[in-house]
DNA sequence: CTTCATGCAAAACATTTGCAGCTGG
DNA sequence: CCAGCTGCAAATGTTTTGCATGAAG
């Protein structure tokens, strides 16, 4: 949908990275390839699990630690799951609006109009200085539909 | 803010109850009784303490049994923390925005314009069927942007 | 070289589960 | 009575942490 080229995107991640004197990694490298490029919202395990496939000695704990970083540096968005599991989107790190399949665990992530307004609306109404934002839709997908 | 008196709100939960005929009993009631009243979205441990005042043997597993039991019923709203901790409203059982102090963790339930049109407009846009949604917004409560 | 990152295993949490015994209706 | 609920403790799943070793800059 709004996915960039996956090399820019990953420069980009990069360049926060030195920026910040952050080391480069073949284990971030590795997982950073991963985040920029998946369209899909993989899980820490997911990602673990792909990583090792191209980086077989990376430890579950470096996964965690470099997807924090990430979560710190403003350049993955996590998203939390009821059922406490969490899951990233390295590609579009700015809080969007999500519709998740409760049955399948698809997720979509159109634009939507008006958030802008809605956190103004917030803010104005309680007086919170406003950072980020967590939307979510929970349903059925199409596909999901079709199967009952 | 829009809070109904709390023995209506737990006369709403217990007929809820006995209409799907689950038991009505002590620490079930005791659990009603805190999550009808309070307008502080507590934890489940925060649920937890308070029973053991009332009802000293409570145990935990009940105080989870019971909030995820009203959870299906739709007579408790989960909201999941980033921090994996979870809170509860049993107070407003339907959907609804929260501000939530990133600091000092306090939150507001102001009701908002638009977000029937917002939910309209993504199961328009996926084709999800959407049952329910998360709308959380971080920042700094009034009280906590003063003290920085 | 020096500092930071990694990997491992243990710890820390939050939540769930199995099951014997109790109790609400 | 007896199906369903409780309390306990053990199991589970996820994330964090401490620390010795290794490698990036």
């Amino acid at each position: 949908m709004h996915s960039r080229e996956p090399g820019r995107r990953i420069d980009e991640m990069l360049a926060k990275l030195r920026e910040r004197e952050f080391r480069i990694t073949p284990q971030r490298l590795a997982i950073l390839k991963i985040l920029a490029a998946s369209e899909g919202h993989p899980s820490v395990d997911d990602i673990y699990r792909e990583v090792k496939a191209e980086f077989p000695t990376t430890s579950l704990a470096t996964v965690y630690k470099t997807v924090s970083l990430l979560k710190e540096l403003n350049e993955a968005l996590e998203l939390s799951f009821p059922d406490g599991s969490n899951r990233y989107d390295g590609n579009n790190p700015a809080p969007h609006p999500h519709a998740i399949c409760v049955k399948c665990k698809r997720i979509m992530d159109p634009e939507l109009m008006n958030i802008d307004a809605l956190t103004e609306e917030m803010s104005r109404k309680t007086g919170y200085k406003i950072f980020y934002h967590e939307l979510e839709f929970f349903g059925l997908c199409p596909e999901c539909q079709k199967k009952n």
